[in-house]
DNA sequence: CATATTTTTGAATATTATTCAACTATTTAT
DNA sequence: ATAAATAGTTGAATAATATTCAAAAATATG
């Protein structure tokens, strides 16, 4: 067939979505036009960054996941802003944390399995700047981007 | 006035949105109704879950962060799923993941400012079957439900 | 290979977002 | 305190978009 679905993904994933005016006018109950012009503010505000999809990662073939906690070189590679807008560039990485402590960026991977996670460690983790990782296995996700499972 | 803000973002932050079948239409140069066809598919599949906003955090005085690092006690209490899911419940905490190793619960928090983490650390997270917590501070996020910022 | 099922698609329709202009409330300046 | 300016609300009209439907094409099934 045309394999639509691989094409949508990725795109639903971070945007090419809109909110539902008609729907929340309702809820609210307020007229639609006003609902309308309060959203418009917030996107001008940029108060509001982005409409998306959150997806059943395991049905979509991202069933693994892993938050890493990183330890950073104390030389020029490891300043935590530039290793850590490196690292969010990956697709497999869902969030980037700069932290204070015992770990100086924390970040949360999603792929397929765990054979898939180790590819990705070794491709994407292995990096001048990085000196130690501790894997923590997410065995199962409660919630996830403020949505209950 | 009337406040419709503080309305919209409770239901915006899970959902009230939907895909623009005419943007990834035209991105993806492929008629609308194949597109609007794929994406019911998996609808139905529940492939996706929902469509929802995504705000800037800072702006909407939710600019504390924190991930935190919790140990279950071994009795009737502490069972990580029922724990896990009471927390879910709490509109501060962006995800929960069920772990293995050195803590049992992963979990996400957001709040105004430290103050109101304080408070909700009182109130949530002192609880029969939290033995002990870990709070790691996120001083800056770089990537947040898969946008970077 | 015939038949059933799934996927794709254009045309018609239904729904929803957006624009606009008037009005109301709130803020600011004098 | 009051006028003027600005910001927020709203209904009616329009523009844009999603959805339905029926037909065709592709794929899967027995």
């Amino acid at each position: 067939m045309k394999d639509i679905k691989s094409k949508l993904l990725p795109l639903l994933h971070i945007g090419y979505c809109t909110p539902q005016i008609a729907r929340l006018a309702q809820k609210i109950k307020e007229p639609a036009t006003t609902i309308h012009y309060n959203i418009k503010r917030m996107e001008e505000e940029q108060e509001i960054i982005t409409y998306k999809a959150v997806f059943d990662y395991k049905k979509i073939g991202e069933g693994f996941c892993a938050v890493l906690l990183l330890n950073l070189s104390a030389d020029e590679y490891g300043d935590p802003e530039t290793v850590g807008k490196d690292l969010a560039k990956h697709s497999e990485i869902e969030s980037v944390d700069i932290c204070t402590g015992d770990w100086e960026l924390i970040i949360k991977v999603r792929t397929k399995d765990q054979d898939a996670f180790y590819t990705f460690l070794r491709r994407v983790i292995t990096r001048r700047g990085i000196v130690r990782t501790k894997t923590l296995t997410s065995l199962k996700q409660l919630k996830t981007e403020w949505v209950e499972n």
